[in-house]
DNA sequence: TTATAGTACTTTGTATTGCAAGGTACTATT
DNA sequence: AATAGTACCTTGCAATACAAAGTACTATAA
């Protein structure tokens, strides 16, 4: 047990919602999204990143459309579908209520030694 | 896909923060656990309590003594060891990271649409 | 025009771990 | 004894992050 994989193991469950927020902001394509994951220190690989979009496309909560690039191969520019955003704010909800139990466990941890 | 799959990931990882977070307040066992996680609205059944409490003590963060009790067999009262505090100040960091990073890409989400 | 490098997408195998379901054992009550 | 209650543990399955290897297209350079 090291403290890597313990923030990897809370990493899971966060990356789904991470990766529904940035794309909500604008289409992107895997590496804009790697690129910005890495920016926000969510270190992600590719393995785990490309699983996680076709899930969601396969779920329907995301939708890509090719595009050519002037500097390589085309890109999937992956955009929120409509059951996207709706998932999302459940996601939203979700985060809520999570991130508050976890500090209402760690406030009453100070007040109750 | 659904949002309860999607908020079973999300509490994924975060388990086992909370769980250490109930035992420094005082030594459990595990039904107390089991307990105080649903009063968190942190829904977990015992098939995911005992295997987590069995690894974290393996991994010498958690220690127990067996204890008898008034009402039934006896119960196992963990606590944790000085290894478990120090691992516990690392998650309390890799905490405040994650939720700073989710938050930050959340806010970012309503000023960039 | 072929070779190399760069970019992008995909797949495979492994390890971790939450969960459902079932099992063992001890205590208390009838 | 027999039953109910409490407590602990194990097994099999599913989801998924990750490392590593693979495919394919484009651009640059010999």
């Amino acid at each position: 047990m090291n403290i890597d994989n313990a923030k990897s193991q809370m990493r899971k469950g966060m990356l789904e919602y991470c990766v529904l927020l940035l794309i909500r902001r604008r289409p992107l394509y895997a590496s804009d999204i790697l690129l910005q994951l890495k920016e926000a220190h969510l270190l992600v690989v590719e393995g785990t990143l490309y699983p996680l979009l076709s899930r969601l496309k396969n779920d329907h909560l995301l939708s890509y459309e090719w595009q050519e690039s002037t500097q390589g191969p085309p890109r999937k520019y992956y955009a929120l579908t409509a059951d996207g955003e709706a998932f999302l704010q459940g996601l939203d909800a979700a985060w809520g209520e999570i991130s508050d139990t976890v500090n209402l466990l760690k406030t009453e941890n100070k007040y109750n030694l």
